[in-house]
RNA sequence: GCCCACCUGGCGGAAUGGUAGACGCAGCGGACUUAAAAUCCGUCGCCCGUAGGGGAGUGGGGGUUCAAGUCCCCCGGUGGGCACCA
């Protein structure tokens, strides 16, 4: 069965009508491009509103993926869509290309990731002009661009400026073998991925951007974007963690004090114990009196974040003799802990703990047999279960005593402040964004490092700090650092030797105003004001759900950060966002445990119904394995390009919007492609075979479909229904295969209205169809307006009601449009099945819903 | 553990509180063909019935309503996000 589906159809020689994509599709591609359809100004003109259509721009990994087909189709409904409707549409494409594949490239196969991209770059943008997408072509950078990462660099130099910048010591993994940086997925199991050396964690300076200062604006904000999707705004506030509290210093009774951040200030006098984590000045200084408290430090560092797993339930602590006084009860001490469970990223990196009103202080404490004193108890008078972390009633806390939870915290703070000893805080989950990377394959960070001078930004005449071509992979580590001659410069301050910073950026930074950059590619300035103040915010921005966080949340804060620098006005990128599923294929795996590729497999049909699967070399059977997202590692990958070859560009957008709802996960199947490519066939053999009858009634009726499905579509593609619009049209063009008594003209108009409503998913196929329909007509679909329903012919002639008797349905009926509704009860109470139903009883209430249902309830 | 989403025929899915299963895929029967492919016609959720028709039915249980896949409550399952977050 699918060997039949496999087979190339279009190869086949046989005398029937058919649609030769592989002639149409690269002849309306040039079309389009002769006409420049899809060519906007950088600042738009006339009074035709804009419209700016954004899919996320592709890592230039090689080849493009079904992942990519799926993005950027269903970009480019919206932006051929949007077109119709009259919008000035900016709908460009680019590349983001700078990262760690092409610097692996490099080290393998001894090509320049310079070499690597570019050559990666004209392959893909080859494959995605196939698909035959609206894009502006003009448009296109990468990254790697000297003229992108050129004006980044000014940009971050204003960004310093403006005090958007620091620099902090930060923690990064570190192979002592290799000398380098890794990158957490470079980790694994604690372990290099090259040399297998054990992972250090080590201390680096790094470069950060103060996200932290716009955390609760990105929170507020989240609240204004009413077209992104629910979970997405969720994830982030989320990410963004913002939580409400106090911090507390703790004197200790040697001298010195420790400070602590807490959410329940009201249950201060429950406290047992102060724990502060491993890397805490105050673990540090124990270690330095206690070689066990050192031993047990070195245990918590070794443990790594990856076996938290194995030890998740074991909260360990190491007593350090240190102890802290109570600041409400006097002459109270506690003693201080070092504990696994406390993260110095977090708040202040240490905790007073309570375990009656806390999960993990609760079992620390019983571990350790430290005091669980209960402070809160239950507003209803109920007994109660500890640890009880519920709100309540203050009680055994003194002054708080009788206060509810929220008081209490608020008397707790006023009493801290009063005291001088602590204060009301909001903490942020949110930490600032380290942008360090030590790599060659990134943006240089335009500073220099001067002994006398410090820090000194690159002065502005001397930018782009471009990359130097001549670098050696061959050892580890960051070429840029190694190259004899690049880093060494005269500081612009002082003119004495100075280092250049060696450092380039996180990819992410890259990704963070490319969106602003399209309105002016070519700028010698970051962006040009005009173009950006007219274009952004992004209209439709589309993508993939893994990037929720990051790329959208750095996005934001980049925009806020140009803002504050007067590159442009706005606050917020993307107006509307939308993120697509993944897309999706059967696994297969052989007898023993090898991945197989789909083409290695026969393919047959039991007479159960149910399929099975052997290998073409050798007949070996094969296990059919989950439907999981394609990748090549389990080799359920279906190449685009293959699939274009064999049935058109049309056919795999049409398939791909058809299976399912856009935002759902789908499944690539053989047999879906070749459906979408059948329907294709279909509607061309119905546009080229004249034909029509003369008989009124079909001729409404089909005019009737017309008008309705020409609604129904417009609504879908609108909302992204896209697979209710593809089923709209099929419904549609089984009407006009069925209306063959219809006349000439309402056929024509059937099929030219298909044409036009299939057009953003299918453009070649719909200028083919416009060709083959108009003769001799020089239009082209890509440049017509969108097609309006006639609401005459929106309107039925009769309706067919569902009759129903105590909700449930006995029967239909078919009324005029304008009976009253007396004549609709007497038709629908003389229904036979209507009449059985009631046995006899008398009807109490009749309820009748215009257009729907009648009801009679007895 | 916390937060969120989802659960409808063999499959993907459709359904402003108003005829559940549109449309497609797969299947089945037939026409055409020497044969196959392609195409066309028909059929196609389950149970009972020759049929007209009837019954139960949208993960399970309860509720609101004349009427629930849709709204509310409880439970279960699947998927996702965050996670010793103080």
């Amino acid at each position: 069965m699918p060997n039949a589906a496999m087979s190339d159809i279009s190869t086949t020689p046989r005398p029937e009508i058919r649609h030769d994509f592989r002639n149409a599709e690269p002849r309306w591609q040039q079309a389009w491009a002769e006409r420049r359809c899809f060519n906007v100004p950088d600042v738009p003109d006339g009074d035709k509103p804009k419209y700016y259509v954004l899919e996320m721009f592709p890592y230039p990994s090689g080849k493009i993926h079904m992942g990519h087909v799926r993005n950027y189709t269903l970009g480019d409904v919206v932006a051929r869509y949007k077109r119709a409707r009259g919008f000035q549409v900016m709908h460009p494409m680019g590349w983001d290309a700078f990262g760690l594949p092409a610097e692996n490239a490099a080290r393998e196969r001894g090509v320049h990731p310079g070499k690597w991209t570019y050559d990666n770059i004209a392959n893909m943008r080859a494959e995605l002009k196939r698909m035959g997408l609206s894009i502006e072509w003009e448009r296109e950078f990468a990254t790697c661009d000297v003229e992108y990462y050129g004006q980044q660099q000014a940009l971050f130099l204003d960004f310093f400026k403006a005090g958007l910048v620091g620099r902090k010591e930060s923690w990064v993994n570190w192979d002592p073998v290799d000398n380098t940086v890794l990158a957490n997925e470079q980790v694994i199991d604690g372990r290099g991925w090259r040399s297998g050396a054990l992972v250090e964690k080590k201390q680096l300076s790094q470069w950060f951007f103060s996200i932290t200062d716009y955390a609760q604006d990105l929170l507020d904000a989240l609240g204004t974007l009413d077209r992104w999707p629910e979970r997405v705004k969720l994830m982030q506030g989320n990410w963004i963690g913002r939580s409400e509290g106090a911090r507390v210093r703790f004197a200790l009774t040697e001298g010195g004090e420790v400070e602590v951040f807490t959410t329940r200030p009201d249950t201060l006098f429950g406290m047992s114990f102060l724990a502060v984590a491993a890397e805490h000045p105050l673990a540090t200084a124990a270690a330095a009196l206690n070689p066990a408290a050192a031993a047990f430090i070195a245990e918590c560092r070794s443990m790594g974040t990856s076996e938290v797993a194995i030890e998740q339930a074991e909260k360990r602590g190491f007593d350090t003799g240190f102890r802290v006084k109570h600041p409400f009860i006097e002459g109270a001490s506690f003693p201080v802990w070092i504990a696994n469970f406390v993260l110095m990223e977090y708040g202040t990196g240490a905790i007073f703990g309570c375990p009656a009103h806390d999960e993990r202080d609760f079992e620390f404490a019983t571990k350790y047999g430290l005091g669980i004193n209960q402070v809160v108890a239950p507003a209803n008078g109920e007994a109660v279960k500890l640890p009880f972390t519920d709100e309540g009633l203050a009680t055994n806390s003194g002054f708080l005593d009788g206060l509810g939870t929220v008081a209490a915290k608020r008397g707790a703070i006023e009493r801290l402040e009063a005291m001088g000893v602590g204060t009301g805080v909001v903490n942020w989950r949110l930490r600032d964004w380290g942008v360090s990377r030590q790599r060659y394959w990134g943006c240089p960070i335009p500073f220099i490092h001067c002994e006398a001078c410090g820090v000194v930004p690159v002065p502005a005449e001397q930018l782009p700090v471009k990359l130097p071509e001549d670098v050696d992979f061959s050892r580890p580590g960051n070429p840029l650092d190694h190259h004899p001659t690049w880093k060494h410069v005269n500081c612009p301050q002082c003119a004495k030797p100075a280092r250049r910073e060696t450092d380039t950026f996180d990819t992410f930074v890259d990704s963070s105003w490319y969106f602003a950059r399209f309105c002016s590619p070519r700028a010698a300035e970051p962006v040009t004001r005009a173009a950006v103040d007219a274009w952004l915010p992004v209209d439709q921005y589309i993508g993939g759900i893994e990037h929720a966080i990051l790329h959208l949340l750095y996005s934001r804060f980049f925009t806020r950060a140009m803002q504050q620098t007067g590159h442009l006005n706005v606050a917020e990128p993307f107006a509307g966002l939308f993120t697509q599923g993944m897309v999706t294929h059967e696994s297969y795996k052989s007898v023993d445990g090898r991945w197989l590729y789909p083409e290695e497999i026969d393919f047959a049909l039991a007479a159960d119904g149910s399929r099975s699967a052997t290998l073409k070399e050798g007949g070996t059977p094969v296990t059919i394995g989950r439907v999981e997202a394609m990748s090549k590692s389990k080799r359920n990958t279906v190449d685009p390009g293959a699939i274009i070859d064999k049935y058109g560009a049309d056919t795999a957008r049409w398939f791909i919007l058809s299976d399912n709802p856009p935002e759902r996960d789908m499944e690539w199947t053989e047999s879906g492609v070749a459906g979408a490519h059948r329907f294709i066939q279909r509607v061309y053999r119905l546009a080229a075979t004249p034909g029509g009858g003369s008989d009124a009634a079909a001729s409404k009726k089909l005019r009737q479909a017309t008008h309705r499905t020409i609604a129904a579509v417009t609504e879908a593609w609108e909302s992204f229904s896209f697979n209710v619009a593809v089923a709209r049209v099929h419904e549609l063009g089984n009407a006009i295969a069925d209306a063959e008594a219809a006349d000439p003209a309402a056929r024509q108009e059937a099929l030219e209205a298909l044409t036009r409503l299939i057009s953003p998913a299918m453009p070649h196929l719909a200028e083919e169809l416009w060709s083959l329909l108009r003769p001799g007509s020089a239009e082209l679909v890509a440049e017509l307006p969108w097609l309006d329903a006639d609401p005459a012919l929106l309107k039925a002639d009769s309706l067919t009601l569902a009759v129903q008797v105590l909700g449930k349905l006995r029967a239909t009926i078919e009324v005029a449009v304008d009976a009253d509704e007396a004549t609709i009860f007497a038709a629908a109470e003389a229904e036979e099945n209507v009449q059985r139903a009631l046995e006899g009883r008398p009807i109490r209430k009749r309820i009748h819903v215009k257009g729907r249902v009648v009801n009679f309830v007895v």
